[in-house]
DNA sequence: AAGTCGGGGAT
DNA sequence: ATCCCAGACTT
């Protein structure tokens, strides 16, 4: 017994066989399907992306239906995942799709490459599952299942170390099932070689497995720690006039490109310093009173993977509508609670509207 | 090579 | 609190 590539494969599979879940993405080889789950499970847990795997395949049964979507329709279903840019993206490659290659998915590895929002480990897996392309598969997953059972030391968050794995990888895939292990690979790292506490007792490699062997199970793989997330402080005055809200689209160049929020102010220091926020309001001809910054209505932490988000909202009742030029300037729109509804937007504002009674969801 | 981009669940 | 997730893109 030992690690040579035909035994891991094999050994791997006959796990899978007896172990795997059943997913709904597994039960079809439809490049466009499997395309829609790769980008939905992108940083993204198989039980936190079913339910959009679902919402996509019904809403957009075909590339066509996708390409054909408004983008905020595709963001709004898309609301909640989070990397909103994979939704976009995702939606622009629909619509290449269509247009330039006659709604057909490229068929191999390299190809798939060049689509926007595919980059190696989603085109090694739409090759591998929709076309049985003979390549690695190299996710998270992956990168720790190999780096126990085989030994690599190499720090798994540096991109230099890529090319050891994609090595090691490589000489794994069994060219009659690539689909098929690539698929076991990584369901053995979600549910049997997991981050932390890994269920070593019952592990097909006991045997083999370089890091229980050596009692490393714990050290590997390596990864370098990530740098702390930096604070923010968000203010947001929210314009009510009859019942509507002021609104507006995020632009490019931070967080939630492309979704919508309230008027936003932000203070490098944990404090709102209401002068020049009111210099600020009366220059883009926005009434504001002092008063109406003294008490925010309510206070949140939003805490992304980079950024530790303190917002404020402070809810401002307008005794008129803001003048055209005003509204076209700051970009500001006027929309009732079933406008704001269908809008996509940050799960932070879903928060603050829904406590807030401005959206009633069901 | 390093930074940026979300949100949720497990520990 | 900390880690990690079927990563990709930009600089």
């Amino acid at each position: 017994m030992s690690n040579n590539p035909t035994y891991f494969s094999q050994t791997l599979i006959s796990w899978y066989n007896r172990n795997k879940r059943n997913l709904p993405w597994r039960a079809t080889t439809n490049p466009y399907h499997i395309w829609l789950s790769e980008v939905i499970l992108q940083q993204t847990r198989v039980n936190q992306g079913l339910p959009y795997y679902l919402k996509f395949t019904e809403t957009y049964p075909t590339v066509q239906d996708l390409a054909a979507a408004p983008e905020d329709e595709v963001l709004r279903l898309w609301q909640g995942l989070g990397y909103y840019s994979r939704a976009r993206n995702m939606h622009h490659t629909a619509k290449q799709i269509v247009q330039e290659y006659n709604g057909n998915f490229p068929g191999n590895y390299s190809e798939l490459l060049k689509l926007k929002g595919v980059g190696s480990y989603t085109a090694a897996a739409i090759a591998a599952f929709a076309f049985k392309e003979q390549v690695a598969v190299l996710d998270g997953n992956v990168f720790r299942v190999l780096s126990r059972v085989f030994g690599i030391s190499e720090d798994i968050a540096a991109p230099s170390s890529r090319k050891v794995f994609q090595e090691q990888a490589d000489k794994l895939v069994p060219a009659n099932e690539p689909d098929t292990y690539n698929q076991a690979i990584m369901e053995f790292g979600a549910i049997q070689c997991t981050p932390v506490m890994p269920d070593c007792l019952f592990c097909p490699f006991q045997q083999t497995c370089f890091a229980f062997t050596h009692g490393l199970v714990q050290e590997l793989p390596v990864k370098s720690k990530a740098k702390a997330a930096r604070p923010r402080y968000f203010h947001y005055l929210v314009f009510e006039w009859q019942g509507q809200y002021y609104m507006r689209k995020r632009l490019e160049g931070d967080i939630w490109q492309g979704l919508y929020d309230f008027y936003l102010h932000e203070s490098t220091a944990k404090e709102l310093l209401a002068e020049p926020l009111l210099d600020e309001l009366n220059a883009a001809g926005i009434p504001v009173q002092a008063e109406h910054l003294t008490t925010p209505w309510k206070e949140y932490k939003h805490i992304l993977s980079h950024q530790k988000i303190t917002a404020k909202f402070y809810l401002i009742k307008l005794n008129n509508r803001l003048q055209d030029t005003v509204e076209q300037e700051t970009r500001l729109g006027l929309y009732g609670s079933e406008k704001i509804d269908e809008l996509p937007k940050p799960v932070l504002i879903s928060n603050y509207l829904k406590d807030a009674n401005i959206l009633v969801h069901l």
